[in-house]
DNA sequence: GCTTGACTTGAAGTGCACTCGAAGGTGCAG
DNA sequence: CTGCACCTTCGAGTGCACTTCAAGTCAAGC
């Protein structure tokens, strides 16, 4: 029914070391298991990876994401809440994409400056 | 002279602790010290600090600074290989920024989502 | 039936970038 | 002259996010 470890690292572009660890800490919650014991992902499983994936490399910690899936577990109620940890969190990211460009801007200009050097 | 560790932890931002790792690892060359051995920072030094600042804040590891930083002490010659290194780590940060964009926007969309599950 | 390779678990280890602690030196206020 | 804050060096410690290890289990191919 589900995919294997393998198969799941391979399409969310996580190790398994790293899928097993998430399982662990509490951020994919009861993967399932096939007769061996062994775990099988499904199509819910990977999408969930996928925004996970997002949110770690926009730079959310490891420790709001075990709040935010904890808050998912305990279902609709708190769905107010994980919006507003988004919202927090999407305010971060535009500060962050503001601040790259600011130090982008000085980057470029450094490069410039080497260009002038290396004409004269 | 210049300024002592407290004033220039105090205008860079870095902490005391910082200022005096980035003197030990290299990245920082030989900054003076005053009649009784304190540090004393000149202000080409605050701005080889404000441009460290930068280059790790867009990412750039301590590793790869430090050679930067290394290149930087040997002269103009190698200023071409330091421009280099520049144009290398700007693609970085273009590509973060992009990818930051592109994330940003499922965040974006998945809040979407909450505020229409809040209202129905 | 036996080997091979991928899976399972829990615990220990790694790398990065700091961050702190210990032990001692310096300079100024009272 | 004494206390006190702040400086010095060097080495050890911290937190995060994995990553690897050790020891054992399981299914498929020869």
């Amino acid at each position: 029914m589900g995919i294997t470890i393998q198969e799941a690292s391979r399409v969310s572009g996580l190790s398994t070391h790293t899928l097993r660890y998430y399982e662990q800490i509490g951020l994919i919650h009861e993967v399932g298991r096939d007769t061996g014991g062994r775990r099988s992902y499904t199509q819910p499983d990977l999408e969930w990876l996928d925004f996970l994936t997002k949110l770690r490399t926009t730079g959310m910690s490891i420790a709001e994401m075990c709040r935010y899936a904890e808050l998912r577990r305990q279902g609709p109620a708190t769905a107010a809440e994980r919006r507003r940890m988004l919202e927090v969190h999407r305010e971060r990211v535009l500060e962050r994409i503001a601040q790259l460009g600011e130090d982008l801007a000085v980057i470029d200009y450094k490069i410039d400056l080497y260009h002038t050097m290396e004409k004269s």
